[in-house]
DNA sequence: CACGCTATATATAAGGA
DNA sequence: TTCCTTATATATAGCGT
């Protein structure tokens, strides 16, 4: 949709391949956010340039929303392939529709989605090295994100902690100096007394 | 783009939306294969329907991989820096029992998903290769001592809140007192965001 | 829902600032 | 990089199957 067509291979020139890389990666998230919209629906855009700047965009739900679904689905493969990979070598396929079966009550109650199961059917066929790959893959990817889930944590503690540990300072030093500041503050429209407690 | 002009505005009609949804989500994912291909890119594209229907694509690198990329740009400053900023502009009771019951929801569905994931192993262990279960279980012990240091630290996060929010409410119901015995004075000076507070 | 078929609305390639 | 402009290539709205 310009001037000439362009074939959808990697641009060679590098100057307008830079150009086209901001003009496609603006137009895409556009049309992101337009889906979005007119479906309310929710969607994430991540784009990693060819130097590994990052791009990023989200309307509907926010980015860290969107993402968590998409890991609960990575999840809920990874339950799923572990069925798949235990039933591969040692089941028949009516054994394992039994078991699908058995499973959607439990799968109902739990956070697994009946999807998942249902396509178990199709995982069936899929090649066993595959099928084990995928889920180490998948189960490194879940260790990793909750190792960064503890950093994270980690962190929160700490400025939890740090916050309080303020607090009870100010508290015993300050019971005096409240008082009186109390008023000034409140008369010069001052936010409370949280601003200068978490600086 | 199409017989006529239509303004980017949730679509009311419930079977063209669901059209346009559809047709606009292909064209979204072929665009974004486009960009990647053209500048040697990667992106990654999730999408969730208004029914809560996941669909995603990725090309250049594997979706994890993006992902991961993300995240590691993201997720210290944009969830923990969320919450500090959030407990830092007048954090309010109800804002802040509201982020740590996400977290502990967030929490739960895990620890969840990994117990049904450790019944299943257990339910279907006929006979594995024996190599191939062992490394299974250590990667499945990996990350349950991670849920469970997750869920330690996500306690001790809601004491800290706690203790945090609690201390706030004493200190602005303590300064509420001294507001009545001198009410008149600033009544109409209270800044608005101290009232959510003292809830 | 997915597909096919136009008529149009849009996106965007080139080229220059 | 971003912004314009213009000529074209594409995407897609509306309507059937």
């Amino acid at each position: 949709m310009g001037r000439r067509k362009v074939e959808i291979k990697r641009i060679e020139n590098k100057s307008s391949r830079q150009v086209t890389f901001c003009k496609r990666r603006n137009g895409l998230m556009e049309k992101a956010r337009q889906l979005s919209v007119l479906c309310e629906s929710s969607v994430a855009t991540v784009i990693v340039s060819a130097t590994g700047k990052l791009y990023s965009s989200s309307s509907g739900e926010s980015m860290a929303k969107i993402l968590k679904r998409y890991e609960m689905q990575h999840n809920d493969e990874l339950q799923t392939l572990d069925i798949a990979e235990k039933t591969e070598n040692h089941l028949s396929h009516e054994e394992l529709l039994e078991i699908i079966q058995c499973k959607l009550e439990e799968a109902k109650s739990n956070n697994i989605s009946i999807e998942a199961l249902i396509s178990l059917e199709e995982q069936f066929k899929t090649a066993l090295d595959v099928t084990r790959a995928r889920k180490t893959e998948l189960m490194m990817d879940l260790v990793k994100s909750l190792e960064e889930k503890e950093k994270l944590l980690k962190e929160q503690n700490q400025v939890l902690a740090d916050q309080l540990t303020k607090m009870v300072k100010k508290r015993l030093l300050g019971r005096e100096d409240e008082r009186v500041m109390s008023l000034e503050n409140y008369a010069g429209n001052i936010p409370p007394e949280t601003l200068p407690l978490l600086k």
